[in-house]
DNA sequence: TTGACAACATACTCGGTAGTATGTTCATAA
DNA sequence: TTATGAACATACTACCGAGTATGTTGTCAA
């Protein structure tokens, strides 16, 4: 049940998400720019003309993408943002379903996480930065989520820590790290993957200074 | 103290370390596939002809830049290594000087950091791997030590957490994080950059269960 | 039946880059 | 004084990969 296709964007039917998911494999291998057009196709079986016949150029395919996974993300947290919560129980609850997409959805992660950095960086060319820029503002938001819920709890004594932005970036490089070192095993179950994402929020909760007593069950 | 045969290979006086450090923050920048030489020599006011003149080839020049960031985290470490802690201090002190160094050798963490990366993603040429490879299981017994650490603290009662193999990339995720959001403001004084090192410190020991009551001072 | 278009494949161009071959300069040793 | 080699620069080759131009095939509507 991974990488479902959006709705709105790539429904089921669209030509374009066979290409897409392909693209995100290879784009998680060997990174942006060491992936070439033609690796793309040979990963479909077919040529170049397939691919630039529905993209533009490879900075378009990497942006749409970049765009789908952040798609997903939003799609699942969604509900999670809408439901009453008390502060840190929110914080977890959409720390966990995050979590969970950097493993369900890993290669398209990975590639928004490569998207964050090249903006990081400086190192686009100024047309990758015209076709991210407006992507990467999404990215903000969606990290201002985050830190919005990190702030509540911290200011309902749940949570302790210095400076807030340091605090933002290690939780989320904790809550992105499966994009890293997660590799499915054969016959892996449902229920492995959830401890795995389960650890990971626990981690970052008590590095935030979460109290023990918040993780009784 | 094993496994530093050219460590002063690259004194001050070496030519190739300037050319060592132009080509780090180059990676550090565009990363290993979109950095040309000519960049690394035109960061130096040079040309090619100076790099090839000391290094065979780019995966040379990268190996070198990821040996000496290694080199220079053991020659750090060394001295805490040799020291007789407590379990749970001895981790502590051994990664806050971990998280020093991805700070004050930013760029050279990020080669290898990346070095890492290609490994796990096997998107290394034939070249490159029998380049990298011994370079990474030094890297394997870096981390080595730190688990190790780590185990002991917990059976000390000191730590607690679900999957060791997960804790250890969790810890180690965090105390690297910098490498990939700290800049260096200007102005900035010493005491701030050890500021951040703690939180990422304390953060890393959180998470991997440490109680409150150990970061009293 | 046809023709019009989507969905490709094929066959190119062209700029950039790793690596090489060949000068050039300068310090030092004999 | 000379000549020898280190430390470069210059000029070149060969290849790879993005992007383009132009077929080819199947489908579907009229």
């Amino acid at each position: 049940m991974t990488q479902m296709p959006d709705a709105e964007a790539f429904a089921a039917g669209d030509p374009r998400f066979e290409i897409l998911v392909a693209a995100a494999e290879c784009f998680e291998k060997r990174g942006d720019a060491s992936t070439s057009i033609d690796d793309v196709a040979r990963k479909l079986g077919a040529t170049k003309g397939r691919v630039y016949h529905h993209f533009p150029s490879k900075t378009d395919l990497f942006a749409a993408v970049y765009k789908h996974g952040m798609d997903m993300l939003y799609k699942r947290l969604a509900p999670i943002r809408a439901q009453d919560l008390a502060p840190l129980d929110k914080l977890r609850a959409l720390a966990l379903e995050h979590a969970r997409m950097m493993i369900s959805t890993k290669a398209f992660q990975r590639v928004v996480w490569e998207g964050v950095e090249m903006h990081l960086r400086g190192s686009t060319t100024p047309e990758q930065r015209e076709a991210l820029d407006e992507l990467l503002k999404e990215r903000h938001r969606y990290s201002a989520i985050f830190r919005a819920e990190t702030e509540a709890a911290r200011q309902a004594g749940l949570l302790s820590y210095g400076n807030i932005s340091i605090a933002n970036q290690l939780m989320f490089m904790t809550l992105n790290s499966p994009i890293f070192w997660y590799t499915p095993r054969p016959g892996e179950s449902p229920d492995e993957r959830e401890r795995i994402a389960r650890q990971v929020v626990t981690f970052a909760l008590r590095g935030l200074g979460a109290s023990e007593e918040s993780f009784d069950e």
